[in-house]
DNA sequence: AGTAAACTGACCAGGCGAGTCAAATTAGGA
DNA sequence: TCCTAATTTGACTCGCCTGGTCAGTTTACT
């Protein structure tokens, strides 16, 4: 897509790529509600400028968003597709979403929907709320999940997980993976 | 316990009590976290009557925490000591604890020490934590629980909960009610 | 050199809640 | 009933945090 924008000044055109550069860092760093005033001083800029550039904090998650997590986010659903067996499909998807919470606060934040107008934002939330549906209706059909496991309990769980997340203490990697894991066994069929 | 403080004016005590059923009233319906200003109009005095009869908001939290919560989770705790099966005694305790954090949010601000200044506060954490570690190591022993499910396993879920709980939409109680089946279902040996 | 673009530091506003205190009110004892 | 200590209160301050603004200053381009 060619910049329809009017040629910036090459301050402006400095500026605005030190503050994206910098917001990505901050936002993969600590989450999307890092405050401006601490992005804008690591950029070298006052806050203002990111008004001036961005719009605010609305407009500089915008953005960034797609670099931050909607890239990954999507490839996870691709892979995800990918996988042929349902059974193996699920556990693939499930343990990748929670890998991505885990190691990005912003996509806690975008599960969260922490900040609902911001239009990129929110249709990454749509698309992993369809994978979701996908997933489940899938699961069930294929009798890989407990028919009484509903796409609810699974959106239940991840924004679960993002609350803990967010909100609470970073747990051990191998402590999270083997939550995973007894989160999978609760749900799969045969019991 | 007689009542060790000099007599107070029939103003004063009456204020008192009236704050101490309020308080217990808000905490109950709205968690440890409802502003004192809210307690304070809903008991008919002013916020600064709250500080001067309690000290603040940790005075008045171990004023009330017995009522509010300690009773019930204590009773919990008793209960879950006279089941004989173990297995079974796991159950129960996860439902209760997950029952009681579904209709106290009190309970979940316990469970998070929201207020760690709070000595009665902390020693209800304190008491809840040891049944925890008894409860995983009669299921380790007895074979009831998968040998990798650890205390600290059950104690990050019940504060993931409490997180949920505290800063997420409400679930529908029959929703939650079959998560607790899946969590259940996911830690029991056997699989 | 002129001037519009762009930046900025200081400030405002809003929200929220803890906490204070001089003036006002109340209650109890003589 | 009066006096006065006990008690309450309304108004205010403070702290935290963040979004947002704007007149004056600086920068860059022609």
């Amino acid at each position: 897509m060619p910049d329809a924008r009017p040629r910036l000044r090459a301050d402006a055109q400095r500026n605005t790529e030190q503050i994206r550069r910098v917001a990505i860092d901050a936002f993969q760093g600590r989450g999307l509600t890092v405050p401006l005033e601490e992005v804008a001083k690591a950029a070298g800029v006052s806050k203002a400028t990111i008004f001036n550039r961005f719009g605010g904090r609305i407009g500089l998650i915008e953005a960034v968003i797609d670099e931050v997590v909607a890239n990954e986010l999507y490839a996870i659903v691709d892979r995800t597709r990918a996988v042929e067996d349902i059974s193996e499909r699920i556990a693939y998807y499930i343990t990748a979403i929670r890998d991505l919470q885990y190691r990005q606060p912003a996509a806690n934040d975008v599960m969260l929907q922490a900040y609902p107008h911001a239009p990129q934002l929110m249709e990454i939330c749509r698309a992993a709320g369809e994978i979701n549906d996908e997933l489940i209706a899938a699961g069930r059909v294929s009798g890989a999940l407990r028919p009484e496991f509903t796409a609810g309990d699974l959106h239940a769980y991840i924004h679960d997980n993002a609350l803990a997340l967010k909100h609470g203490p970073r747990p051990a990697r191998d402590d999270y993976d083997r939550r995973t894991r007894f989160f999978l066994d609760g749900i799969r069929a045969g019991r």
